[in-house]
RNA sequence: CGCGGUGUGGAGCAGCUAGGUAGCUCGUCGGGCUCAUAACCCGAAGGUCGUUGGUUCAAAUCCAGCCGCCGCAA
């Protein structure tokens, strides 16, 4: 088949090469505009398209493709190729409905959860957030709502006690290559079988914002692991920003500290709201590299009593 | 030219402001103690102090450039 690549992040890297070293041809790579980011705000190129280039594919960076004159030019660049298929993994564009009913099979996308549930732009986190046990990856042919196509090839995965955004991205994104490789297969063979979603099973996952990752003691330890788990928690120790990238839940509870108190001074343990200890595993101080907690505290002597948080 | 931090034995840090014997915690290796141990005691190895140049009698420390890593903002 003949088929246009459409994504953005690292997340849809793995889908491109699986399109790559598969026997489709891929016609042209869709990915958002290279955009000043990073320290120095340098212009550095989306994951998908530093791979398309490596593969040598015609890359195209639209800023829209609902209006103006990237989505003419572009609308007019796929005619031209008349793809068989889109394929659209985390591209970040809502496409328009012309575009959907161009190719013969019309478009397919690789969304991270089980749909009908966590719909929409952070699914990973939530899922954590929400300290859900499982989840998976879910191919679906295009529809013009926000991920309600029906549902094609669904993979599902546990989500490890204390895993992280960050592993369950990375299983979930190389899980997302399998999934369209199936997908694919399927489509050639005509053996899929479209499944509608359950609108009433739905609920959506919006994007996440910086807020969310500040940690409050007050909740219960279980929130704050899932919080650290889903988007990386942060917060204030002696003054200085505290990334906290991995904790693990404990037995212990100090009923007579504070919340946020530094509890244990040896592995790192703090009082939750709920009078449980979470213990961090993992930790990254400002202008330092993240390292688990024992290589932290060689050189941080954390003091007992101190309460995290707590501005200056 | 977005703002800022940092680079010191294998790991994490101190030392730099007021230049002049390389320090701490841990790890590693050897020995000892112990029924035993990741515990304790004794000892040892291991560092061109990111890199280049400058100032100086003397630079980890002061100055300039370069490289690397990182936080914030976008």
């Amino acid at each position: 088949m003949k088929i246009v690549f459409m994504g953005t992040p690292d997340f849809a890297v793995p889908c491109l090469k699986t399109l790559a070293e598969s026997s489709h041809e891929v016609a042209a790579v869709f990915t958002q505009p290279d955009k000043p980011r990073g320290r120095g705000n340098k212009m550095i190129p989306t994951p998908v398209k530093a791979a398309a280039v490596e593969y040598g594919f015609d890359v195209y960076q639209p800023l829209s493709l609902r209006k103006g004159e990237d989505a003419e030019n572009s609308m007019k660049v796929l005619r031209d190729i008349a793809p068989d298929l889109i394929v659209v993994t985390a591209y970040g564009q809502i496409l328009p409905k012309e575009v959907l009913e161009l190719p013969k099979f019309g478009c397919i996308n690789i969304h991270a959860s089980l749909l009908p549930a966590y719909r929409g732009a952070a699914p990973i986190n939530w899922v954590i957030l929400n300290g859900e046990t499982e989840t998976g990856v879910t191919s679906m042919q295009m529809a013009e709502g926000l991920d309600t196509g029906d549902m094609l090839i669904k993979k599902s995965t546990k989500i490890g006690e204390n895993e992280t955004y960050e592993e369950l991205y990375a299983r979930l994104s190389a899980m997302g290559g399998e999934v369209l490789s199936e997908t694919l297969a399927a489509i050639e063979n005509g053996t899929l079988s479209p499944e509608v979603q359950d609108d009433s099973l739905s609920c959506y996952s919006p994007m996440i914002t910086k807020e969310m990752s500040a940690l409050d003691f007050s909740k219960t330890a279980a929130l704050i692991h899932n919080t650290i788990r889903g988007v990386t928690g942060f917060t204030m120790l002696e003054g200085k920003r505290l990334k906290v990238l991995g904790s693990v839940l404990s037995d212990k509870s100090a009923p007579d500290a504070e919340n946020g108190e530094i509890v244990d001074t040896e592995a790192f343990g703090v009082k939750c709201g709920d009078g449980k200890i979470i213990f961090f595993t993992e930790v990254q101080a400002e202008g330092k590299k993240r390292m688990g907690t024992a290589d932290f505290l060689r050189g941080k002597k954390l003091t007992k009593g101190d309460i995290l948080g707590a501005e200056g």
